[in-house]
DNA sequence: GTTGTGACATTAT
DNA sequence: CATAATGCCACAA
């Protein structure tokens, strides 16, 4: 008899392949890859620095930079998530220079010690993929 | 269904 | 250095 089309493969997938196309709208509270993002991004040691590719990967979602940008979005303000220290890639704060924003993050991650200039934070503060 | 946009990344030019 | 071309995927309209 036939049998199901799912290989063992597609069941033992770590957190890919969750798109929109074959899964019911979850709530974001509810949405695994979402908590998966907000769980590694609460993990960021204060003073330290992550990318948003980084943290997709990191969150078992490798290429996927641009969810970790709306988890954060749509993070709720209850978790209170040091959003402020996930840049983009080369230490780049990814919000438009002079937006209030910019300033927020590049305030906050000053008042940890984080070295900010010209928008940018030192590589030796971001938490570097393991060589 | 399609299209456009976005808190991105990587590679090529 | 900058800019463009892709890839990626969720979401709203």
């Amino acid at each position: 008899m036939p049998r199901p089309k799912k290989t063992p493969a597609a069941l033992f997938r770590p957190l890919s392949a969750t798109s929109s196309r074959s899964r019911k709208p979850l709530a974001a509270e509810d949405d695994p890859a979402l908590q998966a993002i907000w769980h590694v991004v609460c993990a960021i040691p204060r003073g330290q620095v992550s990318t948003y590719g980084a943290v997709a990967r990191t969150a078992g979602l490798p290429g996927r930079a641009r969810q970790a940008g709306f988890a954060l979005g749509v993070a709720p303000e209850s978790l209170h998530l040091p959003w402020h220290r996930v840049v983009g890639a080369g230490g780049r704060i990814v919000f438009p220079k002079h937006s209030h924003e910019h300033r927020e993050q590049a305030r906050r991650l000053r008042a940890e010690g984080v070295l900010v200039r010209d928008g940018r934070v030192p590589p030796s503060a971001v938490t570097r993929p393991e060589e």
